[in-house]
DNA sequence: CCTTGACTTGGAGCGCACTCTAACGTGTAG
DNA sequence: CTACACGTTAGAGTGCGCTCCAAGTCAAGG
């Protein structure tokens, strides 16, 4: 049932690739993962739910050493709750701020795409 | 009326770096500027306009090899209007994209940050 | 005339987030 | 037993978008 995965499947798992695991891994983004009797990595469903969330934390455009500080506060445990969710808010912020900007720039790529329209529309009824 | 700025004014106009507006004219993505007899650019209000435009397509996302292409299309002339119109859908469907995905990932983000708050506030009920 | 400071150029350098390489070890199918 | 795919590591390389540097020109103020 908590089967293991080889990075392989955790690549194909998370959408990231092995490289990528083993680099999350290398800078402190992943404590480091269970190993087979060989030395190869085997991941739990916790890595996957963990790697699950920092792939969110990505998608949303936090960097790379923000996410190492709010992994290290993580480690510290229950302790670091409020910075915890300082880091958080203040991200959740940043999006939110970054998805007004994308729309309002969006809105004059929209603007001279309808320009465009009513030229084709122009130069067809000439 | 049509006052001819300097690179540092056009900065401070466009929001960009006179490097940024230097280089974007070295790599073709602005035509060459007017010149002081001095050799000194001057942007005009076509300029800024275009750099402007410019701008709305780098905030939403769009690779500089891309408005390359867009840029190039736009010095070939009318004859181009139906490939800059497919580019600008493409980058328009992109861009939505993106924010559908910023605003699932960040939800991720906020269920995590209500999970804290109820635990903030099991501390604190003791 | 001399200094100061903004401008010019081509080219080098930087920070980020991977991404790949080299050299080696492991494990399973035929 | 032999292939051969897959795993390991430290460290080097890549692509993007700037960003800065060196060396020089030019205009205005004292």
């Amino acid at each position: 049932m908590d089967a293991q995965l080889t990075v392989q499947q955790a690549a194909e798992a998370t959408g990231l690739s092995a490289h990528t695991l083993r680099y999350y891994e290398r800078i402190g983004l992943v404590q480091p993962v269970g190993r087979a009797a060989s030395g190869h990595r085997r991941y739990t469903q916790q890595d996957l739910a963990w790697i699950g969330f920092l792939n969110c934390l990505r998608a949303t455009g936090m960097p790379i050493a923000r996410m190492q500080e709010y992994a290290a506060l993580l480690r510290e445990g229950e302790s670091t709750l409020a910075e915890r969710t300082a880091l958080l808010q203040a991200h959740q912020a940043a999006v939110q701020a970054e998805i007004a900007s994308l729309q309002t720039h969006l809105g004059a790529v929209e603007a001279k795409l309808r320009l465009y329209e009513q030229r084709r529309l122009q130069a067809a009824g000439k």
